[in-house]
DNA sequence: GTCTATATGACGATAGAC
DNA sequence: GTCTATCGTCATATAGAC
């Protein structure tokens, strides 16, 4: 009787591999093409198989993009999970952390712009991704508010401003880094693009308002000089 | 003779009359269905026309993305040149000038999303503006830092950084509040979006580090990024 | 279970009649 | 300048071979 259902996770592990296979090809194709580009014939023709075969593995190309994109934001958590930690562990100022996430998360992005596009614009009409693979970008953003509130604590930033806008003006300088070189540089790489060389002038910036000795946003009037009149409000207080 | 060509400019009229038509109902069909989702075929049904016909006043699909584009560059440019000269007549200081330039770039790239997906994006695989249509583009940067120059020339700004770098800087940072409130927050207006919000604390952390009062940016040392060891070197002297 | 064969309807684009 | 007719390609759906 177990044996007629015998290898159940073998057909599983083949399909599985199927699935990543089709995947690897429609992100090499998005990145020749452009995103909105892909064409499922083609998907096809480089595996050499019909078309309608795709759709034993995915429901619709919707679900293609779909999986692409959580396959990235995956990648995107793991990377920026181990270098918080790293950060936190061994950074010394606000200055070299910020230029630290800043240069490891921008250098993602430019290095893998595909996975860049589908998740920080929203370059094909019609596809919105499923919670399920836009979890790992929510958590994402939980550990950069877990990590701010860490600089905060550490006074490397000021405690006036809540965790949630240092965050929020943080991922706009980042994001516009990333947004201008790909648009107006899309073939130049991290290290030779005229943008991403902005990143350490734009940590600095940052520094300049949002660091604990130079409170130069709106005076939180309270000489902010060293610490918060009354107590900071954060997002994830640990 | 002249009479068998009598009447040309009135054809002529008539002809931009139907352009204009067709780029405003594309327009709105981009607005829709997203800016790579644009159906030639829909744009026909809309104004009540066979498809083939469209193609008497477009050469391709992309040549109306080329005119799209060509009309978004120019409004901006208008506008914009509209701003910075009564911005450069009228403000009193670093904080106010580009408190108004920025809001008003932002307020209209969010206002048009189309034009700013198309003007700073690349949402459409395999469209490339002609030089024709990125022509005004080009002139709103050249206004850029012309404005720059004109406010390090006002000691609002320091003057040990080029101009450009400064000017790349700022749309660094423009660009980073328009991408996240669009790609974020799409349906949400300039009013009420939780980026645009951000501009005045942009701004203030912008005008920290670049402002003449507090020179926070690295020491002007040997220079950041390329070589000019004195003086600053700016685009557009005057 | 996995694939092929085949079909449908929409798409961008072209040719040619009127 | 507009139409009809048509082509090749696309995403997608279904039926059925192995």
């Amino acid at each position: 009787m177990a044996e007629s259902v015998a290898i159940p996770d073998r057909r599983q592990r083949r399909r599985q591999e199927s699935i990543e296979e089709i995947l690897d090809v429609a992100l090499e194709l998005m990145a020749e093409q452009g995103v909105a580009g892909l064409s499922l014939g083609e998907v096809a023709r480089q595996l050499g198989i019909r078309p309608p075969s795709l759709y034993v593995y995915f429901a619709s190309k919707n679900a293609l993009y779909d999986a692409a994109f959580a396959r990235g934001a995956k990648e995107i958590y793991d990377l920026y999970l181990d270098a918080s930690q790293q950060v936190i562990a061994t950074a010394q100022s606000a200055d070299e952390a910020l230029l630290r996430m800043g240069s490891i998360f921008i250098r993602w992005a430019i290095d893998h712009p595909v996975y860049a596009q589908l998740l920080f614009w929203r370059p094909v009409p019609g596809f919105e991704p499923t919670p399920e693979a836009y979890q790992p970008a929510v958590a994402l953003m939980e550990l950069g508010a877990e990590l701010f509130a860490a600089m905060q604590d550490r006074r490397w930033l000021r405690s006036d401003v809540a965790a949630d806008d240092l965050l929020r003006d943080w991922t706009i300088v980042i994001s516009g880094i990333i947004s201008q070189q790909l648009s107006n540089e899309p073939e130049v790489d991290f290290t030779s693009g005229r943008f991403t060389a902005a990143l350490p002038s734009i940590v600095t910036m940052y520094v300049a308002a949002n660091g604990v000795t130079t409170p130069a946003r709106k005076p939180a009037r309270k000489s902010t000089t060293t610490s918060a009149t009354k107590e900071s409000r954060r997002a994830h207080p640990r």
